[in-house]
DNA sequence: GTCTATATTCCGATAGAC
DNA sequence: GTCTATCGGAATATAGAC
């Protein structure tokens, strides 16, 4: 892995472990055992990390989406849950989740590329849940935005609020969703 | 309302629209119309402030709780559901989802005083899905606890993610999830 | 209680040598 | 590409006058 991708990789760790506001260019270049400026060759500022650490979740999401494209809704459903129970078992939240809570402390460019982030997140989940509706592997009467939107909030805050709860909790959450959709059939 | 309160009241709507590491004292003064050096007077270090605040959401949900206590498990449901409502209609987030985010950023003491508060919300929705199950007004299979650990985190990263999605789909969240809990009796 | 003044530390960012 | 050196600014926090 170039400097430029192991950048972003430790970047996307801490944001996603601390926050936005609470990692520097400090913290990268330590663990990369080079000097702060040399991070500023890669990415002249602070925004510039922020946008290309969404445009690598964005990467991450559309080859997902790619690879699990030959299955059943199920299988495209537990690969969604999947990337939070990943991170789940790392105490380190969501993406869309740490940059949400600090959307009005970072630059319009940062908000526009997560907006496309969610978006695309959203249409993802939107068709799995009608796609396995249709096939009759899932089960649920609310219009399909509102029901992608529930399980999308569900695993956003469940790898918040279980840091201090307690990791089993989160489990219990995604065995429900996948419960409450494959049941009544 | 006393120069203690005040500082409290400010610093709570900072800290839920910008998040814990991206408010600061002077954030505060300059609102008060008074010195940074002030705000140590009351509050010795931010550490003494968070914790203040955490301990002010325990009052406010104390308040809440003893209120509805003469109400229905509805009714108990909605005011608990309003919280959200209420920050959603302000684009902030709610305490918890904000701490949650920045959890070790913060001190081991405002950690501690969080997993409490937490605690306590979730007892008190607990209860109020077992008390209306009991008397016919819920309807769910799930087991109390993971049900109302599920009904927390919609609420939780709805007000974060409908920053991003539109604040009506929070208000399509909040009434889903009452349309699942009191339909199919 | 509130102020001025200041200590200390850290951050993002830049200039210029190598 | 990476370094040294440094700038300007902001943050938490404290000392001491009023």
């Amino acid at each position: 892995m170039d400097t430029k991708a192991e950048i972003i990789k430790i970047a996307d760790a801490l944001i996603r472990e601390k926050g936005y506001n609470a990692f520097s260019f400090s913290d990268i270049s330590k663990q990369l055992n080079i000097k702060n400026a040399s991070i500023h060759y890669y990415f002249p500022t602070k925004t510039h990390l922020g946008i290309s650490i969404i445009n690598e979740h964005q990467k991450q999401l559309d080859a997902l989406i790619k690879e699990t494209s030959t299955g059943n809704a199920l299988k495209k459903l537990n690969a969604f849950l999947s990337i939070y129970a990943t991170a789940s078992n790392e105490n380190k939240i969501c993406l869309v989740g740490s940059l949400a809570t600090d959307l009005y402390t970072v630059e319009p460019q940062v908000q526009d590329a997560l907006k496309k982030l969610v978006d695309n997140i959203l249409a993802w989940v939107k068709q799995i849940l009608k796609e396995g509706k249709q096939n009759g592997l899932f089960y649920f009467e609310t219009d399909v935005r509102t029901k992608a939107l529930m399980v999308i909030t569900n695993m956003l805050a469940s790898v918040q609020l279980t840091r201090l709860t307690g990791r089993q909790d989160f489990f219990r959450i995604k065995k429900s969703i996948i419960n409450d959709l494959t049941n009544n059939i």
